[in-house]
DNA sequence: GATGAATGAGCGTTCATTCAT
DNA sequence: CATGAATGAACGCTCATTCAT
């Protein structure tokens, strides 16, 4: 007899239904339901809509990192821990679409444009990892002579088209396909 | 005295809603009032608020099309084809960031997504184009051996992702910028 | 080359609409399409939607007294005349079901309501042969000691519902049992 | 400190608003006003404003019939029974005109006109003790020589067009006259 | 704490009517 | 005169949020 989890079942349906419905089409009180809590309930755990939307966005985010770092070895040499990080983070989204459709969503959404703007003033970022790896190519001229933001695009880029193309069923990613992608990404980022 | 063009106010009055407060943000009475007509007015030239929302994006396709094939070569080295409608493609958006940030929000949601996917089910396309690069590239070997999907997200990918973060403001790109950004999507795609 | 009777076109496009439809169901614009005449067109003919409609109603009114009244004889015993007139009344609805759903709907609306409280106010009234028939039956006393208005209740009530059904298909009347109707009508009110 | 049955409130409301001013005429911000409820709160007991037209109607049918057959003798003669069920009808729209105009109202709208299109093809109806009764008297002859919806206009045109002229002011039913009317429905279908 | 009924501002859409052409 | 594009008030309905229980 456990104590009901309610903040991760709020989330799980939040999940659930903001993926399968969009924003729009995800109102509080079916949310509640899907749950199984009372509509007020949400409240307590959440202050507003806005909230329970970001919330979820950084719960999501938060799990990724001990998945891809799981095997990542910080002294191996820089290509591999590139094509470590982008295969594991690809195979991450096709493994969780729910996570990918919601994080895609929230990106290209007013939630998703303040919520990055915060974070590049505020120079800080959850993805620490990467912006690591990627100075450290920079400056060791492995990578091309871009702004970190722009290496970010190129590496990236490419990865999350492929992933929302696999996820919208438009291809069907196997292994080989997914090292030869993040191979490509890294021929668009290396010098 | 010209007759005023009421379809095209409320185009461009919607363009700059939805851009700036998202499709959420823009109620009918707002774009009407911004255009300047009566709320019922936009009724008599958009069957519903969702066909507003597609015929604009129609709308802002079609005009990308003559500014990306001016001065594009048929005969041309693939290389160079591939350099010039990139290249083409990245001024543009940066020339017209409205332009570009709709058309990002359109694809990000339900009716990007119905779009798109009636588009590669009607294997017919606006984006012939590309796609006949495309396929002559993948026929002559010159792109790495994948899918036509994927190579179009290995080249488009970083492409829009830099696109997105200059119209964002968290870059500013130069000419040169602009074309390495377009090598490096040719180094993601070529063989 | 006749010049066109516009009036005419729109009360028969209202006639037609509003059957089909409803009130609610017909906007003027569609009236106005029907007819083959400009929205603002209806304005001239008819001040105002209300307007339309009660016009519309009180030409349908007139056109059933030639109807009925033709082969009438004044001279004729008193049952041969209700006989008579109840028989064209019904054949009449029969054969022109849209005429009769127009004055039931009519009748059982704001619109309806108003005019008979003005028709009984103003002591006049079209239906003057029947208030003539009624009151020399009353003064002869051929029909049940009723108030007229009951008598003419008691009459009529049952021939339109008879009619009604007829009309939504509910019986299909032939000329015995449309002469039987009438018969059945003259037990109601006769003493 | 009652609680407040907000149903039964709405329903009221309904009830007095569309009697006075049709169904045009009583938008839903009224009702709930009249209700001394919530706009949105209707919306919780009843689907749409549809709905709530068709459960007003279904919940005023349900009341007359325990009305009508208090003291209803079965065994009772056939005419016997007749007149009873008819004149406890009779009084029964006297006693409530609300109800009597509301119920008017619905039959001569689409949504009565679908209602007793489902009704017949159904079958089954409420009115089976009406339909029960005259299927006796059309086997023992009783009756005049007629399909059964034919009998039931007879019987209740009347009826209904008397109970009409009442509530609409035009006539004055004391108790003599209101079984003196129903006597002449039984001489309208009497064989 | 948890509930879910109640709220009411706000939305997309319609349509009778007007009026410049 | 006839037109039909333009209007804008009004409607039915939704849903984030509150609060009495």
């Amino acid at each position: 007899m456990m104590k009901p989890d309610r903040r991760g079942e709020i989330l799980k349906a939040a999940l659930d239904l903001f993926t399968e419905q969009g924003f729009h089409g995800a109102p509080m009180a079916l949310i509640a339901m899907q749950a199984g809590v009372g509509a007020g309930t949400i409240y307590r755990y959440f202050e507003s809509r806005d909230v329970l939307i970001r919330e979820l966005y950084k719960d999501l985010e938060e799990r990724i990192y001990p998945y891809i770092l799981a095997g990542y070895a910080e002294t191996a040499p820089f290509r591999s821990r590139f094509l470590h990080l982008g295969t594991k983070l690809l195979r991450y989204f096709i493994e969780y679409p729910l996570c990918f459709r919601y994080m895609e969503q929230f990106h290209n959404s007013p939630y998703g444009i303040a919520f990055r703007r915060d974070k590049m003033l505020g120079k800080e970022g959850h993805c620490d990892v990467f912006r690591e790896l990627f100075e450290q190519g920079a400056a060791q001229q492995v990578l091309k002579d871009f702004p970190l933001v722009i290496l970010f695009c190129l590496a990236f880029g490419p990865l999350l088209a492929v992933a929302r193309d696999h996820v919208l069923g438009f291809v069907q990613l196997d292994d080989s396909m997914i090292d030869r992608t993040i191979e490509a990404c890294w021929d668009a980022v290396k010098r």
